[in-house]
DNA sequence: CGACTAATTGAATGTCATCAAGAGCTGTGG
DNA sequence: CCACAGCTCTTGATGACATTCAATTAGTCG
């Protein structure tokens, strides 16, 4: 049984964590029992969001964790002169709301990219529940470092300072989530508008415009709209390390 | 009694965490009695480190957090094309170490920029001690959230596209810290090599030092070194917001 | 079908990187 | 103490690449 055939399962708002795809990846993981049962009656809402539907906001409390079921959402700040940066696209299995862990205000807006759906964990229950199930415990930690290591996967995306080395860096990243999941690493489907993925790469819309016509003319990507097949990882690869004269290879 | 005043006392290896000047950020804050007695205990080494001495290096695992006590360290991590990227400047107060906090190998590396003092704490038996401390729970969350905000502050700034306004963020937010540790915001002491700069701000090592000349023909700043004088604030915020033609004000 | 938004493409400008040289520190040994 | 080597940092000239401005096309929704 592969995650793909579960998109019903996944949808369906009263799958309990135990049933739930993510289970491996989110955080019941390591635990059983009573533990889980006690776990999966916090969890206590598992709700839709519809493409635009704001998840928490910038300035909020509200000391939760929200693992993302399916769909995508992203996350931005805004800054004192109104401009925004896109902080992270997160896909399902993942968990975002770190930054408002407690009595902190959320530093970031999330918001749903296209329809989706997420368990909301309230951090409070969730730390009297780990209190007393140390695998829940140690699996709230992984959580947090694997999260942590994504924000610095941006930084290092960012710090490149050629557009098309930022650009097949973050498609490579794509595929290996797609890879994780199960899914074909080579059919990236791109939730988020041109628009936010320049913001998110910091680069302006007409580059990373650019950027995807000229990966098709070398054959590298297949592109329309949304939709993106990597025809040649490898000259991709080479490219997100800055050899700006890869061709395609294949 | 300032901060600035306990510089002896921070390079005492055998202050306890109950009379650190750092108690109010670090663990112990929220907690007392027994609950900080244990967490003393376990607090087992308070090491110092002489510059360019590697704390935890890329792919050891070490499950362990570091609170920075005095000096400041980097952290960097390293590229498949041998690169590197420049990820944090850790001050005194701040605490390091979760992008390795169970099971997963440190992403990154930590160095100390300066001679600069450490105490380690060990994740496995801080997450035993934590499950009978509510307190002490809380704070570990709370930390986490504050480090996470401080990664978002870092894309944020790679995430302008003006020199000078990744520059001026910087400078910034290192105000910032001084102000919030009982010092002079506007005598800034840079720790880190040009390079080192540079590479955090995703630019090259010329474009910084112009950049600091600029300020300082500006009469923004006043720059000997690694010793920097903020003349004006006001300008230097309006560079930040990409204000290009700020002049000074005062 | 028509209005609106998103995305692409083109031409010109400007900023930052690159290449290169020189100035300023730092440390070592005679 | 000074001389010299090695380093970091600064400054200048040039050019590449991303941004900006502008126009067109494609796609979406009423």
């Amino acid at each position: 049984m592969t995650l793909r055939l579960e998109v019903a399962e996944l949808a369906d708002p009263r799958t309990s964590c135990g049933q739930c795809a993510w289970h491996a990846l989110c955080l019941p993981a390591a635990i059983d029992g009573d533990d889980l049962a006690r776990l999966d009656q916090l969890v206590h809402k598992r709700r839709p969001l519809r493409r635009g539907d704001v998840l928490f906001r910038e300035g909020s409390r509200q000391p939760a964790l929200f693992v993302v079921r399916s769909g995508t959402l992203k996350t931005f700040t805004t800054l004192p002169d109104g401009d925004t940066q896109v902080l992270g696209f997160h896909l399902a299995g993942e968990i975002i709301g770190f930054d408002g862990l407690v009595d902190e205000p959320h530093r970031a807006t999330a918001e749903a990219l296209e329809d989706a759906s997420v368990c909301e964990v309230p951090v409070a229950r969730l730390a009297e529940v780990a209190a007393q199930a140390p695998g829940l415990q140690r699996q709230v930690y992984r959580i947090m470092g694997r999260e942590f290591s994504r924000e610095q996967a941006h930084v290092v995306v960012m710090g490149r300072r050629q557009a098309m080395s930022r650009l097949a860096l973050f498609l490579h990243s794509l595929r290996e989530r797609r890879r994780s999941t199960g899914h074909d690493p080579d059919r990236l489907s791109l939730s988020m508008s041109r628009q936010e993925l320049a913001n998110y790469l910091g680069l302006v819309i007409e580059t990373v415009s650019r950027l995807f016509s000229r990966l098709q003319a070398l054959h590298i990507l297949e592109v329309d709209r949304k939709h993106v097949r990597v025809l040649d990882p490898l000259a991709l690869e080479a490219l997100a390390q800055g050899d700006e004269d890869a061709r395609a290879t294949a």
